[in-house]
DNA sequence: TATTTTTGATTGACTGCTCAATCAATAAAA
DNA sequence: TTTTATTGATTGAGCAGTCAATCAAAAATA
């Protein structure tokens, strides 16, 4: 029946289904079933276009990352100054898209699921890697390499940490009060790391 | 009956085989059947003793919180300044007992877990209050109420964000590079908040 | 002390259910 | 006709929870 080319439409509805039924039922214990029927299409189609329920679910995860990659590119052709770009690497991280409860839920479970699914640690620690290496590298140009590492670091944990907090509260998200943790924390640390020059960055 | 007395060393024993088999599995999708093995008695025994498999888990959680209880009474026995209690407060969470991988991943699943368990999502919010309580206490001798609010805020939030990242990491645990990088964190920030004073707290 | 009774502890076998994965068949384009 | 899309039906595995039955210590009794 179908006209050709199916296949994208379908993988896509599928991986955001599978979303959206990972935040519904707040776990990855979501049947091939539920995520086929809220894409629209039979069981059998989701394993015909994904093989298992496991590719369908790395591809969910690998998803999610490229989506954070566009976001991040897109924050930071903003960018002009170090300090700028780590605002807006920060900011990458807490846009509407990636702050959203269901995006916030399938990272969760993703993060469980790294610790029995050796692909799906790597690419938690593509991710990982990544945000450091952004930021470590803009924070080098305002600081001394071992603190910048430092405050790379520090920040990554806040920043998976107010993940997890977001997971666990109800109602809408609150980007801006997350995106301020992160940044009174960075102004913080490099005030501490610097305390000659000038502290303030002009947000707080 | 056989030896009188078994329930409290088989609850123990279960509740400690849980926390093992969900490391080694690395997620809640553990059965009965597994834990019990491990515990060296009959899933049937298990049943008997716990009624149902979510009721095990909780018992597990609750036996973590109270662990991290015990735990935090007794480093808080050595303190004596307002600046002292934060330290120990924080060394609490990452005691070897509770910094072990075994214990890290089961709070790791038990995030996930109160997404969709609204007795475990309690648990869970027990223990953030606690903490922040305990912290923004401390806090609130040493500066202001609204910075100690948000620098307990903060701290809650890095410390979860240690855990997600110690989950991942393999090899042993680091508490020390830890507790540095949340002390560094209350540091940097009670210096931003109060620029007049006195920066360093002698653990720098 | 010896015997009987009582009852918690314990398990193997079983049930009913869920789910991932497969397959044969159908429908519509190309 | 050949290829792509699609699904209902089916299967085989795995699992939570139940139950009837057994075991052995402890308490009561003789």
């Amino acid at each position: 029946m179908p006209k050709i080319g199916m296949q994208p439409i379908r993988r896509q509805a599928l991986i955001e289904a599978a979303i959206q039924t990972i935040h519904e039922r707040g776990s990855l214990e979501v049947t091939v079933g539920q995520i086929a029927k809220r894409a629209g299409v039979s069981s059998a189609l989701a394993h015909h276009y994904f093989g298992s329920k496991d590719s369908l679910i790395l591809s969910t995860m690998r998803y999610l990352l490229t989506e954070l990659t566009t976001d991040l590119r897109a924050t930071l052709a903003a960018a002009r100054t170090p300090r700028d770009r780590i605002t807006q690497v920060i900011r990458a991280n807490f846009t509407p898209s990636q702050f959203d409860p269901a995006v916030v839920s399938a990272w969760l479970v993703f993060y469980v699921r790294a610790q029995s699914s050796p692909e799906a640690r790597r690419l938690l620690r593509v991710y990982a890697g990544r945000l450091h290496s952004n930021l470590a590298h803009a924070l080098a140009q305002i600081t001394d390499s071992v603190h910048a590492h430092a405050i790379a670091e520090g920040a990554g944990a806040l920043i998976d940490g107010l993940y997890i907090r977001r997971a666990l509260k109800s109602g809408s998200p609150d980007p801006e009060s997350a995106i301020q943790v992160v940044e009174t924390f960075v102004d913080a640390m490099l005030a501490q790391s610097e305390p000659i020059r000038e502290i303030s960055n002009g947000r707080g």
